[in-house]
DNA sequence: GACTAAAATT
């Protein structure tokens, strides 16, 4: 049997191929150069360039023990495997290495310094010696340049940038050095010195265009970017991509789908991954459920292959839409997921209250991030599970300011002020920086369990901590001194925020109400709008609720109707119980009723219960019927509509009937939870409820009140 | 045929 000779290339492919051993490599290579010919060997340049490539490869990939065996086994190494090696040592983070193996080099070209260059700044940004560097070179090319300018503008050095951009030639200078800064200065939001930089090219290329189009878009500025946009004579991928997603971001949605079908359209242009994550998103956020699916079809169908970015908006955007199981689908049939891909879909589980199956993938996940840990943490709280979420916390490796906040607003939220507070102090001593949301929760502890000094006091820590400035500390500020009954202080913040938004008007208008300023609310609601803020459905629930508390019942009813035909806003159920209660603690029950009967949907407990109070109030047993009858419909292991319900049976003097309605309520095994109230001090909340003889000093406190009344009865303080 | 620079996304 025949067959041809094989070029040395090959045994060396078959070897490689064969993944033989370090040693066998290395006396195979030695086979082969003693096998081939002199002349072969002078000049082995394919082997040369095979063990370069492999080299790079390895490298790249995280394999640096192999690119070293390939490099030191190599009998013959040229200026690309000595450079080669130096990217390999860069890439994997080991300077020291690429240092060295750049100052054992036997010769050197412009591009082994440029590899240096790069190496420097890609390590901790070590540009000055990068700079030390580029000074010594006797001669540069156009990526010499381009390297020392990115390496300063990463560093945030944009008047050294500009410096070695001036001493560019010409010839080199554009694009890409001109590209370098305007990313760079685009990175930092300095549109203006992008801009200005892009201006005054000459030749200009589609990445130049396509940075400033992004630009543009991410400034709110979508004219101009579409003006240039259309301008440009080359538009690519990116350019369109860019275009599209500055639409949909912006919610102009039309526009934004417009363009992806124009796209579609267009010759020469491919629509790749990352637009269809862009399209994804965009229907998961604007609740585009149709246009989702239809798209998620149309992938499956052109067999595109899902990177772990698109698999992951589609599971993102079902998660959205609430439908868990396409998720879940989309999530088992992608081939490469990735940390984001586990945590989107336990978060997805998560929001659907499935915390058990959310839990199940959390253990099953091949490794964990911070986002994970956090993420299962916050959904164990938001169950009430605060154990577990302490538990997991506990195990959780590094622990960020984000876990620790996560925990103590999850404190919150389930009112366990105290062991907010005494979390916080935790995270102090640890040393643990809180950011500003550790401070928003701790306020709304202080503001739910009215302790002001608390409150004072996170409000000097965010002075400290240089938080004062910040929008969503001072709105919260706000709500804690109004919640606590202190409005000069809470009026003092307000009017300290320079430009409020409408949270921190919503806040201050529900503070003036709910501590009886109902006119100085509704100026404010004025105010606001001729300050150019819109309001949004809370302002109403305020301002109506700031009419109630006052008794401003045509203005409510005036502004209630307004809410529709002159602001566009739809009256939601909390509206309607406002409502219901502002007409029916003035009496006006036959309003109170057509009104109740008239609401688009089904009237919630709210209402009925705003029904139920004002009856007691106007002593009518009739409609107190109706709307406990209703409550217990709604709610019925609520103790209340029995409670009130027999109260006013009692007052009305109709006693058998109030009994009975307790003892329906006995029967029916529901209890009403006891009322409470609390002391502090020396910052020690102590606990009192009806009934209760918990608290140690129970007894002596027993006698103490009953002294104090008996003083005040004699003084005449209850006549 | 090796080395070095530049753009959009969850």
């Amino acid at each position: 049997m025949l067959t041809k000779p094989k070029s040395p290339l090959y045994y060396v492919h078959f070897l490689f191929s064969l993944k033989f051993s370090i040693s066998s490599l290395h006396t195979a290579t030695k086979d082969i150069i003693v096998r081939t010919s002199a002349k072969t060997r002078c000049k082995n340049s394919k082997f040369i360039v095979y063990c370069n490539t492999q080299i790079t490869k390895h490298g790249r990939n995280g394999n640096i023990k192999e690119a070293e065996s390939i490099f030191n086994r190599m009998p013959f190494k040229s200026t690309v495997s000595w450079t080669a090696m130096l990217t390999a040592y860069a890439e994997n983070r080991n300077i020291s290495k690429a240092r060295e193996v750049f100052a054992k080099m036997p010769e050197r070209t412009t591009s082994s310094y440029n590899a240096m260059i790069t190496a420097y700044n890609t390590n901790n940004f070590m540009v000055d010696e990068a700079y030390e560097l580029f000074c010594n070179m006797s001669e540069r090319d156009a990526v010499s340049y381009a390297t020392m300018i990115t390496g300063f503008v990463s560093k945030g050095r944009f008047d050294k940038a500009l410096e070695i951009y001036e001493t560019t030639p010409g010839k080199w200078r554009e694009p890409v050095c001109s590209n370098v800064l305007i990313n760079g200065y685009l990175k930092v939001g300095r549109l203006d010195m992008a801009v200005g930089i892009f201006k005054g090219m000459v030749r200009r290329d589609v990445v130049s265009l396509s940075l400033i189009v992004d630009g543009y878009c991410k400034s709110g500025r979508i004219m101009e970017a579409r003006n240039l946009f259309n301008e440009m004579v080359e538009r690519n991928v990116v350019t369109w991509t860019t275009m599209i997603n500055g639409y949909l971001k912006m919610g102009y949605l039309i526009d934004g789908f417009g363009l992806f079908s124009m796209m579609r359209k267009e010759k020469g242009v491919l629509v790749n991954s990352t637009t269809l994550t862009i399209i994804f998103d965009a229907c998961g956020h604007f609740d585009r459920y149709r246009e989702g699916t239809q798209m998620h079809g149309l992938v499956l169908k052109s067999g595109f292959t899902f990177c772990a970015f698109l698999g992951n908006s589609i599971i993102t955007m079902y998660c959205r839409f609430g439908c868990i199981g396409a998720a879940n689908l989309v999530f088992h049939m992608m081939t490469r997921k990735d940390l984001v891909s586990w945590n989107s879909l336990i978060m997805g589980y998560l929001q659907e209250n499935e915390t058990e199956k959310a839990y199940e993938l959390f253990e099953k996940m091949p490794s964990k991030d911070v986002v994970s840990w956090t993420t299962m943490i916050m959904g164990f709280s938001g169950e009430g599970q605060t154990d577990k979420a302490i538990e997991l916390f506990r195990l959780m490796p590094e622990k960020d300011d984000v876990a620790w906040t996560v925990v103590i607003s999850g404190f919150v939220s389930n009112e366990m002020y105290e062991e907010a507070f005494s979390w916080f102090i935790d995270m102090l001593q640890k040393s643990v920086m809180p950011n500003s949301l550790t401070l928003s929760s701790l306020l709304s502890a202080s503001a739910n369990s009215a302790i002001l000094s608390n409150g004072q006091q996170i409000h000097a820590q965010a002075i400290k901590m240089c938080f004062e400035l910040d929008l969503s500390i001072q709105n919260s500020l706000v709500s804690m001194y109004s919640k606590c009954g202190n409005v000069v202080d809470a009026c003092q913040v307000f009017m300290s925020i320079k430009e409020p938004n409408v949270v921190s008007f919503n806040t201050m208008i529900v503070g003036f109400a709910h501590n009886g300023f109902g006119e100085e609310a509704l100026k404010l609601f004025v105010k606001m709008q001729s300050e150019g803020q819109e309001p949004n459905p809370i302002t109403f629930l305020a301002v109506l609720s700031a009419c109630t508390h006052v008794g401003l019942i045509e203005v409510g009813w005036e502004l209630f109707k307004s809410m529709k035909y002159l602001y566009n806003i739809e009256p939601g159920p909390d509206h309607y119980s406002c409502m219901v209660d502002l007409l029916s603690r003035a009496g006006l029950f036959d309003k109170a009723i057509d009104l109740i009967y008239s609401m688009p949907f089904d009237p919630h407990s709210g209402v009925w219960g705003a029904l139920l109070g004002a009856s007691m109030t106007h002593l009518r047993l009739d409609l107190a019927k109706l709307a406990a009858q209703q409550l217990i419909k709604l709610e019925p292991d609520s103790a209340a509509p029995y409670v009130v319900l027999s109260n006013l049976y009692t007052i009305l003097g109709k006693k058998k009937e109030g009994d009975k309605v307790r003892m329906d309520k006995k029967s029916k095994r529901i209890q009403k939870s006891p009322g409470c109230s609390w002391l502090i001090v020396k910052d020690k909340v102590h606990l009192f409820l009806s009934g209760d003889q918990s608290h140690k000093d129970s007894e002596e406190i027993r006698l103490t009140l009953r002294t104090i009344m008996k003083e005040m009865e004699e003084l005449g303080c209850y006549r």
